[in-house]
DNA sequence: GTCAAGATGAAATATATATTCTAAAAATAT
DNA sequence: ATATTTTTAGAATATATATTTCATCTTGAC
């Protein structure tokens, strides 16, 4: 049980993400032996494995003494309680919970890390794979990175607009139109500021302030539309921006979201985008359709 | 600018479980703050700012060297990096993002938790979740259904034509500009068959035998693009089709795909059929740049 | 091209943090 | 009840980590 594990990791100073794309197994296995041992624990090792397994991410951001104070044990206890589990200290426990804690959200972008490197080859089936997991990447980064109340702002400054004019360029043109198509169907009314058959400054004039404009931009962003953001925001419209590089000025919209997609090859997903265009597009649809109902 | 806050915090030392439940405003003031002094920031520290914005919890959870290591620059770039914000120092930066990082998993969880338990609320999180969950659905959905073959065959029927038609409706026209777009930016002639501005049968004179039609049908299609699809089949052009429920007359495409999107409350995903598109496209582009390298 | 102002990295230093040790307190067995 | 073993907390120590310093390099203005 005392089986003490000197290895002093020699190799262990590489960042996490070096590690984590071999799946953390060892996150699991140690919670189940936390719960295994459990009778077998001491009253002071018994509370720190009631916290730990309460609050994982909590033992993963916070010292051992910090540690200690919270859950009403001393520091030392914390490093018993690591060297019960076969752990050389408090710190290399740590080191798991720490790893686990970032692999739930940057595991899949690892595994295409591993997939690219692995498999050279340019074999087709690889290429799908590859292509599927940064879509489930950039989808679980969404998942953690926008909030509810962020989407709730955004769908609201939507569904109050008179119109809901959306900024497309080259490269986010695809997103444009989901969200315009959607928005439509939900019956919030919505325009595609595309630059089509003509410049976009031209299209700017349907724009009035009770308008909200969604800016769809990845970097690098074409200068038509920060220039049309800008001039939205001159006339008064209420501003929604949607990219993957939060900057000025971008950042001065009513309500903003950075999204990370994965890519592979430099070819980047475009998942997570329209996943948040559909659901921006059914939130506003759902508040539109609350506001007509009450007020008919 | 460089005013330094030489506050040692002296509460500092709580739990930060004790302070994430009010919101992290910090945290999103500290995201604003990065990305509008971006440009007035140096070389390094521009490559830090990238770098934070885009992966957070890795700020969170590894020491400055680690980082430093990552992202190539010194230790001591990530103190400048902080004191530029009015941090005393990157530690203290660092508590900032570990805050976040401690809140965002436990309302995670907590979403998780009312997704278990509820599934009626229209509770806005809870919808995200169910919208990203069958996102990943289909695309694992697509992984498991498609073979490299299927691909490989209807990416050479691609790359050999002399011009890709795409045809595209309503429901499917998101899809159709995505293919439309990395076809092009990968020197694939290819042409959207959108039915805008007059009738598809009008814009159908422009396929001729040497080209290949891909038609992106989804349940119900419109009589129009049956009538096209099969149009294109008596002009003599190669066929391909995507599309949720194969039957006639698509079944007699050159190459079909049948993939199936996940939906919420009647809502389909789109994230199988842009993924494949991309894949088609890329495998396409890659075949015709080996042709040309080939027979200059 | 030359110079000044700013940016940078390596090493020295300071600090925070984990770990070990020990004496005292609980727990358990006799 | 007493002896023995285990557990514990606090202090002493060791280690990891952040921070500062300074010589060197870069950049931009003239």
């Amino acid at each position: 049980m005392y089986e003490l594990k000197h290895t002093k990791r020699k190799d262990g100073d590489k960042m996490q993400t070096k590690h984590s794309n071999r799946d953390d197994k060892s996150f699991e296995a140690l919670r189940e032996q936390i719960a295994a041992d459990y009778d077998g624990l001491s009253k002071r090792l018994r509370l720190i494995a009631d916290f730990s397994l309460q609050d994982p991410s909590a033992v993963a951001l916070n010292t051992a003494a910090n540690l200690g104070e919270e859950i009403g044990v001393a520091p030392s206890a914390l490093v018993r309680f690591a060297k019960h589990f076969g752990f050389s200290g408090f710190s290399e426990m740590q080191a798991v919970f720490r790893e686990h804690l970032q692999a739930s959200s940057t595991s899949y972008k690892e595994r295409i890390r591993a997939l690219e490197e692995s498999g050279a080859t340019r074999d087709t089936g690889e290429m799908t794979d590859r292509f599927i997991e940064a879509g489930i990447a950039s989808l679980r980064d969404l998942q953690h990175s926008i909030s509810p109340e962020h989407i709730e702002a955004a769908a609201e400054l939507m569904a109050n607009a008179r119109i809901v004019h959306i900024l497309a360029q080259k490269r986010t043109f695809t997103a444009a139109t989901y969200l315009a198509y959607n928005l439509s169907r939900l019956d919030v009314p919505a325009n595609l500021l595309d630059g089509l058959g003509g410049t976009l400054e031209q299209q700017m004039v349907t724009v009035s302030p009770e308008d909200t404009v969604v800016a769809i931009s990845f970097n690098p962003s074409a200068g038509e539309t920060v220039e049309a953001f800008e001039r939205a925001r001159d006339i008064g419209a209420r501003t929604i921006v949607i990219t993957d590089l939060a900057r000025a000025p971008f950042i001065h919209a009513d309500s903003w979201f950075q999204i990370s997609e994965a890519s592979v090859d430099g070819f980047r997903s475009l998942n997570a985008t329209i996943s948040l265009a559909l659901i921006l597009a059914i939130r506003a649809g759902t508040i539109c359709a609350e506001m007509n109902s009450e007020t008919p």
